[in-house]
DNA sequence: ATAATAGTGTCTATTAGACAATATCCT
DNA sequence: AGGATATTGTCTAATAGACACTATTAT
């Protein structure tokens, strides 16, 4: 009986997919989202685009853009590649210099008026000495950092306040337990720089003597060590230091 | 000047949208994954599906399927929901009953040899007083609880191997950080079942005595409950508890 | 000298963990 | 009574935080 039933066409898998042909289903638009982060002036910032085109023209609106697909064989680039293709093209800083991170996707029914997209949303975080590079080198002239506080109350593009609204959580969660504070520094660093970092991301004042000891922990593991040179900032001079593991 | 520049046709976001026809760029295909967890027999099991058709035929693949969407007005479901109708499909199980957390998309090319998809997914966790009825209720016949330990050296269709293995690196972070641990125990449990999720979870033997005191914090905190009731083991029965603010 | 920042000392409270001892209850 | 599990006790080490204090340097 079972013989019967196997009986009819026994494809190889090279055969399915030699005579697969794709249906022809409603597929959603994918885009890939930045919310890219860096400190100035002892405030968090994020950068943003003044959107020249409808919808919500002249609103606020993470920087990002479409997946490149295709239907060929190599089938478009990768996700976390076209994250990484946004990001250069936006801040015209060089691949690789900037830390990046998938954050997640967000794809509710109408989060983009015209046809159904579905983002993945990356946070990357640009450390303060290359922030000013960016305004220079962005394709879009419109962009610039804004400062979180000031953002507040104004309402962005698209579902983008729920979007950047998650990653300040995960960066306020994340500077606590992880390694992320020295992507917010530059490779050379003072513990005040380091601790200023902390403070402004979980807004609030850091005792300087309790930072410096859990810093030393840092040191006696090898995390981070001394390099030679100071900081002067019209006070007492500043120990420098450099994170271990990092170009 | 800048009137000039101005005066070709300025339309409203309406007139916009009313006039939008969407370019025929390729898009990729969206599913759903979900890597859905429950403990049986002191063991982390996870329920995965045999595969009865190509591609990866006879190979064991995380369950899932395609996000519905439209060009309508409607656009479709929503991503969550998407991820709640399968895992009702998938286990039978009411909408509601399971604890469900996005872990992330994943979209490399080549993850189907068909055509390009962009996977979101999805980790759910089962109370193992419901994970029995899942075989019952799936709609797939050849799904069922498979031991983590067991399928370790076995390859998953598609990549659904890197799906599982962040989803448990996720849940190893999360069973110390957060109250995940509930979800993997029955609504009425004793210290020593939770303490039992945990060292399986964490691959290690924890001790009672501490864990016990870290457990008598929550009940302090009131996260806890005592319950009326025992649980009978076949030695000296160990209280009942209940997590405060569940339904 | 003064102001400001860098860095040290000290104390308390909390927590994780190792490990021993006692309590309770089923068989 | 014996055995297994529940529960309590005790000690140590690590950590976070509050707070006072000393050290160093530019001005």
């Amino acid at each position: 009986m079972s013989d019967m039933l196997m009986s009819d066409v026994e494809q190889t898998e090279a055969e399915y997919l030699a005579a697969y042909e794709p249906g022809d289903f409603p597929r959603p638009s994918v885009t890939v989202d930045l919310v890219i982060f860096t400190i100035l002036d002892r405030d968090l910032k994020v950068l943003l685009i003044r959107r020249r085109e409808h919808p919500f023209k002249g609103a606020l609106a993470l920087p990002g853009g479409f997946l490149r697909v295709s239907d060929d064989a190599d089938q478009g680039e990768d996700l976390e590649a076209a994250a990484h293709r946004e990001l250069a093209e936006e801040t015209g800083l060089p691949l690789g210099s900037v830390w990046l991170n998938q954050l997640g996707a967000f794809g509710a029914p109408g989060r983009d008026p015209r046809l159904r997209v579905i983002t993945v949303a990356w946070f990357a975080l640009v450390r303060p000495d290359l922030a000013p590079l960016v305004e220079a080198g962005s394709d879009a002239a419109d962009a610039g950092w804004f400062s979180l506080t000031e953002l507040a109350g104004e309402p962005l593009a698209f579902d983008h306040r729920g979007i950047l609204d998650a990653a300040v959580a995960r960066l306020e969660r994340d500077i606590e337990h992880t390694d992320i504070g020295y992507e917010l520094v530059s490779r050379r660093f003072t513990i005040t720089e380091l601790r200023s970092v902390n403070e402004v991301i979980l807004g609030r004042k850091l005792d300087p003597g309790n930072f410096r000891r859990s810093f030393q922990r840092l040191i006696e593991d090898g995390v981070v060590v001394e390099t030679p040179g100071e900081r002067y900032t019209g006070r007492r001079p500043a120990k420098v230091y450099r994170f271990k593991g990092r170009r």
